[in-house]
DNA sequence: CTGAAAGCGCTTACAG
DNA sequence: CTGAAAGCGCTTACAG
């Protein structure tokens, strides 16, 4: 059953043809330079020997490996397998295939993960990795090879790239507390290294000011992470500077749960005594207790056009950098009501 | 900034000496061959160009590529990313990078990405895909590739397999469930197609009968999929059937949230009117209402081991097969109690 | 319509 | 210690 590896010279030696008539018959495209007789012959042998060609081989002649490689911060976090799911399926369309790695959020290691994926031919790299001023960025940018960000944008505009129109999202969320009645808020602040949240962070007193809250009374507190126990951390620091917060508006939802478990210690109930506000809507988060109120962000619509867009990268070398920016929706839940 | 990418015969150029030599200094197995002067030559140069070795050249001359193809039935669902996170993890360390794709549950769709993979020359495979009968399987065999399954495996033990000791994670989720009281209680059986579904069903009924339960009391209801949907929907049809149920042991942690949904449409509670327990211990399942007992598996380590096992078998071609049950730990939370 | 040849960038026995 | 040569499995201009 285990069969021998049949190569073109392999069956151009069997049919007593050359092997670039046989190559020629393989690729559809040039399928029909070879006489229809010959070109049955050829495919009825493949066939039977299951031949399917190195695209090894195939790339190291035609230098296109046809394979994008996508860089991961963490993929235990539930907001990076939609976008992977978006980025694959859009390739896939298009005949690439997706190699995807976890390097985790260390740069020395992300610079690691890049050589290696530019060692094996990627034609081009999808980052969901990138912070604000980011070296691996310039790295990527030495090497040559396209470039596209996803999730999250660097600064300096230097590489196309598809996120979340933070200021948008919270400024809904924003209106949705003040329209609850809510005068005493608190933003949870995501980590300032990345675009997400900076931008957040922007938004919020971008939302504030045009409702007339004077900054002063903008709270903020910073998160360290974005991850439930830095939320947990943060939540009991901003209660305590800040007792009078009726809402929390957390930089996303892992800093939102984690304010659940914050709010748990103090004794203070959700929504009873304070609102909570997070940011993505991943999966599950109308399942906890009370279900979440999020900004719900299209991270599978992120993937794909993140993937459209370093494929156009690839045909029309140069071109200009481009951001796109998707709309998120409000989805209001149990975690926010009037302040007490 | 831009570089021109360099090659072995560039720099053999530039440094007046062979190909092979450069090439030799460039493997540090080899390195020890080249005259300490010419290899310090040799690697000032290759630094200043940013020398990368062309690995696809490289694969193609030693036929190994040093890739594992990781297959996925639904990277959305919370158990694969710790799988993926842990056999990226022990790949690295040996040299290994995981060449990781989506290919839903469906088997033509596996079937094409199979062929994808093998066509860019992986080494081995990795399945997290298996189903009991799987034709993928078969294929996958035929073209002789190594092979291994993770946390699901086959009935016909062709291929080494790292997975969770089911009966084992099913007896404790049992006995918890008698020592608390309950007499009555339904499994919610996932998919009979998959060793997960099938052997949890079988630990069940062998828990059960070990514990002097009578076959005709051990009630089970089938869900149609691992999906929280699924759960929903076989959680009215369990409580239709057997009103006087006090628990639902569910096939995974999905089913388990579905019976949250089936249970608040009811109007019964959980635990006060019905246990629930699930299979897994996903991210964020001590955060639902109420938080859920659960058997905790160790993905994370799964993934590790298949790692290491399909490697191993890519040393010793042959061997024979094995079959790898890490043990499983119950979990206990909210979401079971004693029956009213 | 088909063939002969060169070459993608490496590795590795074989000489010397 | 270094070089010359062959070859991994393809693709693709160039002939005829």
């Amino acid at each position: 059953m285990q069969q021998k590896k049949m190569t073109l010279k392999g069956l151009a030696q069997i049919l007593g043809v050359h092997t670039s008539t046989v190559g020629r018959v393989m690729d559809p495209l040039t399928r029909h330079m070879v006489g229809e007789e010959v070109a049955q012959r050829v495919l009825k042998e493949a066939a039977k020997h299951g031949y399917r060609p190195n695209k090894m081989a195939a790339s190291l002649r035609t230098r296109r490996s046809n394979i994008v490689g996508v860089i991961l911060p963490d993929i235990t976090n539930p907001v990076f397998p939609p976008i992977v799911l978006g980025i694959e399926d859009e390739l896939r369309k298009h005949g690439y295939v997706a190699l995807m790695t976890n390097a985790g959020e260390d740069q020395a290691q992300q610079r690691f993960v890049v050589d290696q994926l530019l060692a094996r031919q990627v034609d081009a790299l999808i980052l969901a990795t990138a912070t604000r001023d980011d070296p691996v960025i310039s790295h990527c940018l030495a090497a040559g090879v396209a470039l596209v960000t996803v999730n999250r944008s660097e600064d300096r505009g230097r590489v196309s790239s598809v996120v979340n129109d933070e200021y948008a999202g919270m400024r809904q969320a924003v209106e949705h507390l003040l329209a609850l009645g809510h005068r005493h808020m608190v933003h949870l602040v995501g980590p300032q290294n990345l675009s997400t949240g900076h931008l957040r962070k922007e938004g919020y007193e971008l939302a504030m000011a045009a409702n007339g809250v004077p900054r002063e009374a903008a709270w903020e507190v910073e998160g360290s992470a974005y991850t439930r126990e830095a939320g947990r951390a943060a939540c009991l620091e901003a209660m305590a500077r800040y007792p009078q917060a009726t809402a929390i508006l957390a930089g996303n939802d892992l800093l939102a749960l984690g304010c659940y478990d914050g709010l748990r210690e103090l004794g203070l109930r959700c929504p009873e005594d304070v609102s909570v506000v997070g940011h993505n809507d991943m999966p599950f988060v109308d399942m906890v207790n009370p279900p979440l109120t999020t900004v719900r962000i299209s991270h599978h619509a992120m993937g794909v056009q993140a993937a459209q867009l370093v494929l156009k990268g690839l045909q029309q070398e140069g071109g200009g950098q481009m951001e796109i920016r998707l709309k998120p929706e409000l989805v209001v839940r149990g975690s926010t009501a009037k302040p007490r």
